[in-house]
RNA sequence: CGGGGCGUAGCGCAGCCUGGUAGCGCACCUGCCUUGGGAGCAGGGGGUCGGAGGUUCGAAUCCUCUCGCCCCGACCA
């Protein structure tokens, strides 16, 4: 693990000095510089750093934040779903890290450290030893102990507190820290966004009744705005599914990025925004239309999927009512029917039956159940229990499979020629969809969650007896909430948001530097002397900064620079030079500025100090 | 878990079908040359062809097993 080692002083051609100790604001020998206690320096030169560039594409990289990482030369991968954090990524994490715990700090939260290994035998207490599956690594150590490697870590923190907080006078109380933590996921894929070993940031807040959970989870939520828009992210919090315990009291933070893997909607006339997950549709009175047509018969050979059929009839998915075979944990199945166009929302549906999760029937099983093969299934004479999406219970005169290969029922209708057993809300929430709250519009977005929050109760607190007395001496069992952050994936979908056709765009505030100076011949004096100045003046000023001092071709030199994403390139050569001056390209507008090179260095800091405060 | 695909130099790939002394581009090393958007020339180093077993006079190539990696996954709705 990262973080004990006392860091290490860096030292080229003057090796005497190895033991400096601290960081001094100012100094003015062009060779000695180092990695601060913090393990971040100020200064680097990219002759003497590691930072493996990659021309190609590694094969097996499919998103652009993977790509892009390991071209930049940010993680390299160790075996499926662990990365190497290599020197340029580990700033970048280090700079979320950083505003994490200011963010934490501010609200209030108290770091701490717990470990990797667990022992079972809290895991036992909770219950989730038996229940979390293969995603739990187990392993024993040299006197057969059961271990875990730690997903999460609510048993351990509730044991610290059940064994150091006695009174209500102590609370609340809020514990976060910034862990490598190990879910052997089925796939890991991704690069960063979903590894099996990654470095997350989770909190667990104490209080001693509802009111004061709530205000954590509050501050807590404030606290999470703030981390990522200092980050430079654009994102939205969304109201997820929260299970078992209802209400508000669970909100995702979703990046949005094209690539995400959650679908988010948002309001555009209010603050509703959810996970599609979770986004309810809410219709009026709806009315069945009278059936106009006979239910006929009508061949659709191989017409198996919804378009096909449409197609084939010359008509359109929404005339459509699809038939979906399902089975729950509980071994029932059931059909489940909805729009021609529309997408089942699993989780709505598994609330509905009250089950814990439902998965559509294997083929076989679809046979036994409608007696055709797949793509065929339709609502008339099913003997299953049906239930259908609240917008069927609306149209009249629609297509449905006839539970015969090959063939499909026109005019079906309502009542007539099945019964639905319950009309519920069932569909994912779409484009367009009316909001729940004011009626506005919902709009739709992808989104990465990078945090998570949720009021937990006192699941943990109670099956771990962390109680405290309160102030008439009787004991309370604890409200607890949980607040994780990943901080791997939100570099990478910092990325994932913020890159172009020639790599990353570092949002300032968690770039790995904030300037780089490219020399483009490091063979003329005069332009090394320049570069070299600037570079002094800027790290003096506190200003992280990357010297491209390689002896390489200055083409390349701009191809890396624009793939490696620092904000801020000042390009130093002697046709500028000439003219007295340097220049100054943005990454993110390509915008190119020529700086006198006197000024450049206090024209740099400005540019760094205004948006390190933009936030 | 089920299905599919791929493992050949650091990276990206060809060679495999039809067995016969392992190749290309990039990267790397040396020298020359060049220095404002991934230059050029010349020379050079580097591969148990993922592993094991088998077939064969002979296996990167055919067969079996195994490991690793990647992708997909349920009338896709």
């Amino acid at each position: 693990m990262h973080g004990e080692s006392p860091h290490i002083v860096f030292l080229h051609f003057a090796c005497g000095y190895a033991s400096f100790p601290y960081l001094p604001r100012i100094f003015g020998h062009p060779f000695l510089y180092f990695i601060s206690s913090e393990s971040r320096g100020l200064g680097m030169r990219w002759s003497e750093y590691l930072l493996p560039t990659l021309k190609e594409t590694p094969a097996d990289a499919e998103v652009v934040s993977h790509q892009l990482m390991m071209r930049a030369g940010m993680i390299r991968k160790v075996a499926a779903g662990i990365y190497n954090y290599m020197p340029f990524g580990l700033r970048s994490i280090r700079k979320v890290e950083t505003i994490v715990r200011e963010e934490l700090d501010r609200a209030g939260a108290i770091e701490v450290l717990m470990p990797m290994a667990n022992p079972a035998e809290l895991w036992q207490e909770s219950g989730r030893w038996e229940k979390y599956g293969k995603e739990l690594l187990r392993f024993k150590d040299r006197k057969d102990a059961d271990f875990c490697m730690g997903p999460t870590h609510e048993e351990v923190v509730t044991d610290i507190v059940r064994n150091t907080v006695r009174s209500y006078r102590q609370l609340p109380l809020n514990l976060y820290q910034i862990q490598t933590k190990f879910r052997d996921e089925i796939r890991p894929r991704f690069g960063l966004m979903r590894g099996r070993e990654f470095i997350m940031k989770d909190a667990y807040s104490f209080d001693l009744d509802d009111a004061g959970a709530d205000a954590s989870y509050t501050k807590m939520y404030q606290a999470y705005r703030r981390i990522f828009a200092r980050c430079g992210l654009k994102f939205r919090a969304v109201e997820a599914d929260s299970g078992a315990i209802g209400g508000s009291f669970s909100h995702e933070f979703m990046v949005l990025a094209e690539s995400g893997e959650d679908g988010i909607v948002s309001c555009d006339s209010c603050e509703y925004a959810a996970n599609v997950e979770k986004a309810e549709i809410r219709m009026g009175d709806v009315v069945t239309p009278a059936a106009a047509e006979e239910l006929r018969k009508v061949e659709t050979p191989a017409r198996k999927t919804i378009e096909d059929v449409a197609l084939f009839l010359e008509t359109s998915p929404q005339r459509l009512v699809k038939t979906l075979i399902v089975e729950t944990d509980t071994d029932e199945t059931v059909a489940v029917l909805l729009r021609g166009d529309r997408e089942l929302n699993e989780i709505k549906l598994a609330h509905r039956l009250g089950c814990t999760w439902i998965t559509l029937a294997p083929e076989e099983k679809v046979l036994k159940v409608t007696g055709a093969p797949s793509g065929f299934a339709g609502p008339v004479g099913l003997k299953v229990r049906i239930l259908a999406d609240l917008e069927v219970q609306g149209m009249a005169d629609f297509i449905t499979g006839a539970n015969e290969k090959d063939t499909h029922f026109a005019g079906v209708n309502l009542g007539r020629d099945f019964t639905v057993d319950t009309f519920a809300d069932l569909r994912q929430a779409v484009n367009g969809d009316p909001c729940p709250r004011c009626g506005g519009k919902l709009e739709s977005w992808r989104g990465i969650e990078v945090g998570h929050v949720f009021k937990l109760g006192t699941k943990y607190s109670e099956s771990m007896g962390a109680t405290v007395l309160d102030d008439q001496g009787k004991d309370r069992t604890l409200v607890m909430g949980c607040y994780g952050i990943g901080i791997g994936r939100t570099v990478a979908s910092a990325i994932e948001q913020n890159h172009d056709e020639n790599g990353i765009i570092f949002p300032l505030p968690i770039a790995p530097f904030h300037v780089v100076v490219t020399m483009v011949n490091p063979n003329d004096d005069s332009v090394r002397d320049a570069a070299e100045k600037l570079y002094a003046d800027l790290q003096a000023a506190g200003v992280e900064t990357l010297l491209d001092d390689r002896d390489e071709r200055p083409g390349s030199k701009f191809k890396d620079a624009d793939l490696i994403g620092i904000p801020l390139r000042v390009t130093v050569g002697a046709r500028g030079l000439k003219e007295g001056n340097l220049e100054l390209q943005e990454r993110q507008s390509g915008e190119r500025t020529l700086l006198p090179v006197g000024e450049a260095a206090t024209l740099l800091v400005e540019q760094v100090r205004a948006a390190l405060a933009a936030r």
